[in-house]
DNA sequence: TATTGTTATACTCTATAACTATA
DNA sequence: TATAGTTATAGAGTATAACAATA
């Protein structure tokens, strides 16, 4: 029986080890050709839906007078829009676009052709074998 | 037999996940309260010794005359030397200290007990198969 | 002539305090 | 009085071109 000491140990291995050869998503925001600070906005939305500014300040740990550039470049790039709230005029919502979602498609198509190019390089059967684990793996992480 | 699509479809949502819910390199980075370019050089130097300020420049991406304020900084606070090369006199050398190696071990201890309060959510039997998996996984991508 | 590291400088990103408008 | 978003502004990080020392 491995102790928890030891599996914590392969863990952290395993996440640095997947960071180095296949891709970590601080590099893969670069490559986006926008700030790092502009793409986890667009992230965000995209995988949380429209917020107030100060929520997703407060969420990616930008300052609140930052939003506002931030924004106003993400609005130009057609990125995001910017829409008052019905319930409370002083809230101003950001919602991202369809622009936004494609910039993120074609990164993440090209992510997967990079890692699929890698995986070829296993036999079948190791293929097959590293397949099983990864199921296991992403099972037990739901519930986590 | 999973297909190739999938499989690459199953580790991009691995990675994604790990990150998310355990650490990422990029956040990790930046507990340590010193900017991220910092950082980067010192991770570099820990694991690849002593190099040229060119040589790490190149390696991390950072524009060559930026190098020198870094590295100031960096001497300052007593994580690095520089010396000049034997056999290049123009060369400058940079090299870690055991300050910098201490910076690095309390970061990865923080690291493995979060994950380690993450893993005891799982019972016995769901801890033994995902440690199974992870030792597959591991293995084959010290293939890849 | 080419390369290493530096200086000078302008630009961008970031952090803090103070402001307005709404509640 | 408290909160949302903004403005103003100073500081820190970054990128480019030009320089001195060495090869």
């Amino acid at each position: 029986m491995d102790c928890l000491d030891n599996i914590t140990n392969n863990l952290y291995l395993l996440l640095l080890s997947l960071n180095r050869r296949f891709f970590n998503p601080h590099e893969l925001l670069k490559n986006l050709n926008i700030p790092l600070s502009h793409a986890k906005v667009l992230f965000y939305l995209i995988h949380n839906g429209p917020a107030p500014i100060s929520k997703i300040a407060e969420k990616l740990c930008i300052s609140r007078p930052n939003m506002t550039p931030i924004i106003d470049k993400l609005v130009e790039g057609g990125y995001v829009v910017r829409f008052y709230s019905e319930y409370d005029r002083r809230v101003i919502l950001i919602k991202h676009t369809e622009n936004a979602c494609g910039l993120f498609k074609s990164l993440e198509k090209t992510t997967k052709d990079s890692i699929e190019e890698k995986l070829k390089t296993l036999s079948d059967d190791e293929l097959q074998e590293f397949s099983q684990s990864l199921n296991t793996l992403l099972n037990s992480i739901k519930n986590i």
